[in-house]
DNA sequence: CACTTGACCTGTCCGC
DNA sequence: TGCGGACAGGTCAAGT
């Protein structure tokens, strides 16, 4: 899924929603999706207030008032889903939407605020997962401390940026950028939209890419990410935000799953082509090696 | 050590 | 219409 932006997204609708609220009861379908639920949840999850809605990287924080908190990774397929009880209309209804249809087969995990209120998480592929952590311990786990810097945090320079990639140059730039140790938040589809924006292959060697490179690159990743939290993220299959809407960033894709279609600067064909054993979308004009 | 590939899952789409 | 295979927004562990 969801990158950056649509998790950036979903943060902002949850912080609107949600904080306030105290949890009065959680299910889920099996361990794979939550998995210390059984052991923690009566005691740092029930009767919890949430007071905070954080993200790192792609990465969602729930903070609770019991120093504990619900920390979500959507990976492919995830969706964090907020249900207000006055939200659903009956079938056939002229504002029928994904709300009235949930829980559905996807749906892993239901919390219930005490207001009468739900939040699902559904994850069609089950590679997201939810757990209950203490707050303070967050920074320490694995993924938290390798991750790299917030790439739209405003003290984030271009030279940072281009810092954190000269140390191990033998790998592809899109390889590179995926790589969330390099830059937080960075996936498939702002990978090779900021890869045209910033005209670089996106199989050339990292070592290979010139100061100038790096720094059009920085500027075209800044850009596309804000103009797709702007647009409410892309909803390229199942990504919706918290109110179970779709993002219409994929409206303005220059060449992701533009393939066949002319490149929007010069009008050579998209290509798509496997890098870094992704889907990767070039314009062959603009961007050579 | 740096880097690449396979695995985790379900659903959809495309060619035969 | 059915079936097999490839592919899908991410991240790890295991392999080279």
């Amino acid at each position: 899924m969801p990158e950056l932006p649509e998790v950036e997204t979903v943060r902002r609708g949850l912080s609107e929603l949600i904080i306030g609220k105290i949890v009065v009861s959680e299910a889920h379908d099996t361990a794979k999706g939550f998995p210390n639920a059984s052991t923690d949840v009566a005691q740092f999850l029930i009767d919890a207030g949430v007071t905070a809605v954080r993200r790192r990287a792609k990465v969602l924080m729930i903070d609770l008032s019991t120093d504990y908190s619900l920390v979500i990774h959507l990976k492919m397929t995830g969706q964090l889903v907020y249900v207000d009880k006055d939200a659903r209309f009956g079938a056939g209804h002229p504002n029928d939407s994904l709300v009235n249809a949930l829980p559905d087969k996807s749906t892993r995990v239901t919390i219930e605020f005490k207001d009468g209120s739900q939040l699902f998480f559904n994850d069609q592929r089950k590679f997201g997962w939810v757990k209950l952590i203490a707050t303070a311990e967050i920074p320490e786990l694995p993924f938290m401390k390798k991750v790299g810097p917030e790439p739209l945090e405003a003290d984030f320079t271009a030279k940072q940026f281009k810092d954190r990639f000269t140390r191990r140059g033998r790998r592809s730039i899109k390889a590179a950028i995926l790589d969330q140790s390099v830059v937080a938040g960075v996936g498939n589809i702002y990978a090779d939209e900021s890869l045209w924006g910033a005209k670089i292959h996106p199989s050339r060697l990292t070592a290979t890419v010139t100061d100038a490179e790096f720094k059009k690159l920085y500027t075209e990743l800044r850009e596309v990410m804000n103009l797709s939290i702007e647009k409410g993220g892309s909803s390229n299959r199942n990504y919706v935000n918290a109110e179970g809407k779709r993002g219409s960033y994929m409206d303005f894709a220059r060449v992701f799953r533009r393939e066949g279609l002319p490149c929007p600067r010069c009008g050579t064909t998209i290509e798509k082509l496997r890098v870094a054993g992704r889907g990767t979308h070039i314009c062959p004009y603009c961007q050579t090696l």
